[in-house]
DNA sequence: AAAGCTAACTAACATTTGTTAGTTTTCCAA
DNA sequence: TTGGAAAACTAACAAATGTTAGTTAGCTTT
């Protein structure tokens, strides 16, 4: 028995995750992302069942890495402090693996339609809310500072989220720089004493 | 002499900004914002010329602010770290006086056509520059870390990019507070020493 | 060589959507 | 009260777009 050549369809999500990227979901047409495939867009249907299914499987996909990844850390017999670092470290190998897909990730998820954009929210809230619960175990224990919550867990956030749209460009910013230094910025400013 | 009421055209355009920043550019269609407005599609022509005219309106003004706040401060005779707050504080203020219009800058821009998507391309490659050169003077005179500059920069940006998704949720958090605990975790993290 | 998939193609459809043309209503100024 | 601009309406179009139906070409296996 042959094995079952998923490829394509994992070609065609590459590929338009990379477009959608480039110029927004709603730019790509099926019939530019079937010229990019070098097919017509009636082909695309062989192997996708909608342009709804390309985004959702893009989008929750990464929601659910995302989910237990953070899950996992909260469970680690670790302080928090540690925890977030480890966060951030997770964001980056995320990033790095797949920078389309985070871009779809943060701009693209509105256009999820039904249950897609339902599970989305979810997914997005329960990570938050976990981020969250990290942030204030610290704070109760005394290893973070005692700032609202909220501005320490968005001002981390938001910054390991747009990873996608700056760091792909980069060329002279070595990985393991970008990693330590991520992780210095965030946890203890750049600003020097 | 009556004063030309271009106050129907402006609560057309915040109408707009909301609900882009609520369901995305692309599901909002004339009719929707007609709706909203409580009038057909049609009569929107007889205010503004085209839904892109709205998009551009919102993206370019706020874009055309940022450029001109930013060139002000670069001025300043202040040192880096004072020019990085100042920076922090204006985009606290454009974010209250607007974020709406915040969310479409930062989700929408790709959706703008010809001549507004390159001058927005253009103001928002000033602005990081800008930015930039001033992180690297503070590196130089030593009040700012010797990291990537890139990293540095991209950290504060985000950060106050994305203030419009969560802020205007918060209803807890004075002003004041962000103002001083934005640039404070901004600058030196949130580690307790 | 025949059979059977896989994946491509052509053609076309049904909607949606931004927009225009032409007309009517509203309402303030004279 | 009336004239005229401002702003609404109805009707409709033209283009774009996601998708389906039916067909054909190309491999691989038997």
């Amino acid at each position: 028995m042959k094995r079952r050549p998923a490829n394509r369809k994992v070609e065609i999500i590459e590929t338009a995750s990379a477009l959608f990227n480039e110029r927004g979901y709603n730019n790509i047409t099926m019939r530019i992302l079937a010229a990019e495939m070098g097919i017509k867009a009636a082909s695309l249907y062989n192997h996708i069942s909608s342009k709804q299914e390309i985004l959702a499987t893009t989008i929750l996909g990464l929601a659910k890495k995302f989910v237990s990844g953070i899950e996992e850390i909260a469970h680690k017999d670790i302080d928090s402090i540690e925890k977030i670092k480890n966060i951030v470290l997770v964001h980056i190998e995320f990033t790095l693996e797949d920078p389309n897909g985070m871009a779809s990730l943060q701009t693209n998820w509105m256009y999820l339609e039904g249950d897609n954009l339902l599970n989305f929210k979810q997914m997005r809230s329960d990570y938050e809310q976990s981020f969250r619960d990290i942030i204030k175990d610290g704070i109760s224990q005394g290893t973070v500072k005692a700032y609202s919550p909220e501005i320490i867990l968005f001002s981390i956030l938001t910054t390991l989220r747009s990873l996608y749209m700056w760091y792909p460009r980069q060329k002279n910013i070595d990985k393991n720089v970008l990693k330590e230094e991520m992780i210095s910025v965030t946890l203890k400013g750049f600003v020097n004493t």
